[in-house]
DNA sequence: TCGAATTGAGTTGATATCAACTCTATCAGC
DNA sequence: GCTGATAGAGTTGATATCAACTCAATTCGA
C-alpha cells in the first residue's frame, strides 16, 4: 500500500522470530559444530560421518541415492568425496551394468573408523537429545523429515 | 565387545534414522533451496536475506552479536558480509565509543530490497508452514531454539 | 601508569553448498 | 542400426562454514 522504504520493527521482528529457514539453520549449524567437536579427535566432520553411514550397505549405492538420501546437490556430493578418497575411506567405481554410474563403496578403513566413531556418536548424541527431551525427539525427526 | 570391522546393519540404520544432526542438515539444506529459490530474482539467498533482516533495527549491531543471533561463527559472518558490501547493501563502520567494534549498517538500497523481499519470503513460509502443520510450527521452532 | 590479560575482529586454508553448463551413456522410436 | 531424447555424473565459479592464527583496542591489576 504504501511506498515505505523500510520495513517496520514489528515487521522485522516478526520475520526473525518465525521464519523456520533461520531457525533450521541456526539449530543445524549449532548441532553439526558439536559433531565436529568431538568428532575431530577421529579426523571427520559431522557431514562426511553422515556420509560415510550412508555407503555402509550391503550394495554400494550411486552417487544419485546418497544425494537424495542427504537431500544434497549432486555436485557437492561429488565435491565432499574428494578428501575421503584422498584418505582411502571411500573408493567410486563405475557400474559394470550400467556405466553411467557411480558406485560408492566404503573401504576397509572407512568401516574401521566408523567402528571407532560410533560410539563418540552414540554419547554425544544421547546428550544433544536431551536438550529436546522435554519435548519429543521423535516427533522433531518427524516434523524435520517433513521438511525434507 | 567384538573387535567386528564393521558396524551391524541395525546399528547403520539406527544411526541413519535417529541422528538430528543428519536430520537438521537434510531439513536445513531443503529449506534454504526453497527460499533460495524464490529470492533468486532479487539477487539474494535465503542466508543474505536473514543477515540482512537481522540488521534492520535502529542500532547497528556489531560483529558479535549478528553472529551470535545467526548461531554462526564470526568469521562466517566476516565472509558473508563481502558479496553485500560490494552490492552496497550494508556498510561497515567502527565504533566511535570502541574501536575494536564493527557496526553493520543496513543502507537505503538494502532496506528497499528488504521491502520488496518480505512478501516473497511471506508467501514461501506459509506455503513451507503447511508441511508441518498437522503438528506445530511454533512447537518446532521451541525445540529448533533449544538446540541452538 | 604500565604491562599483562581480555576482547573484538580479520586472514588463511580446507571443506561445503549449489547453479549453470558440459560430457557420456543409455533409452526410445523409427 | 540410427538418431534424438533422457539420465547420471563431473567441472567451474561464487558463496558459505569453521578452526587456527594474528592483530589491534580495551580493561584491569599492581
Amino acid at each position: 500500500m504504501s511506498n515505505a522504504v523500510a520495513l517496520s520493527r514489528e515487521t522485522t521482528r516478526k520475520v526473525r522470530d518465525t521464519c523456520l529457514c533461520l531457525h533450521l539453520q541456526r539449530a543445524a549449524r549449532a548441532v553439526a559444530r558439536r559433531f565436529d567437536e568431538v568428532l575431530r579427535p577421529l579426523g571427520l566432520t559431522s557431514g562426511q560421518f553422515s556420509l560415510l553411514m550412508s555407503l555402509n550397505r550391503p550394495e554400494p549405492p550411486t552417487i544419485g541415492q546418497v544425494a537424495a538420501l542427504l537431500a544434497m546437490d549432486r555436485t557437492t556430493l561429488t565435491a565432499n568425496l574428494k578428501p575421503l578418497e584422498r584418505r582411502a575411506l571411500v573408493e567410486i567405481e563405475v557400474d559394470a551394468a550400467d556405466r553411467r554410474l557411480r558406485r560408492l563403496v566404503l573401504t576397509p578403513p572407512g568401516r574401521a573408523l566408523l567402528v571407532v566413531a560410533f560410539p563418540v556418536w552414540q554419547d554425544e548424541h544421547q546428550a544433544i537429545e536431551a536438550l529436546v527431551a522435554d519435548s519429543d525427539a521423535d516427533r522433531l525427526r518427524t516434523e524435520l523429515r517433513a521438511l525434507s
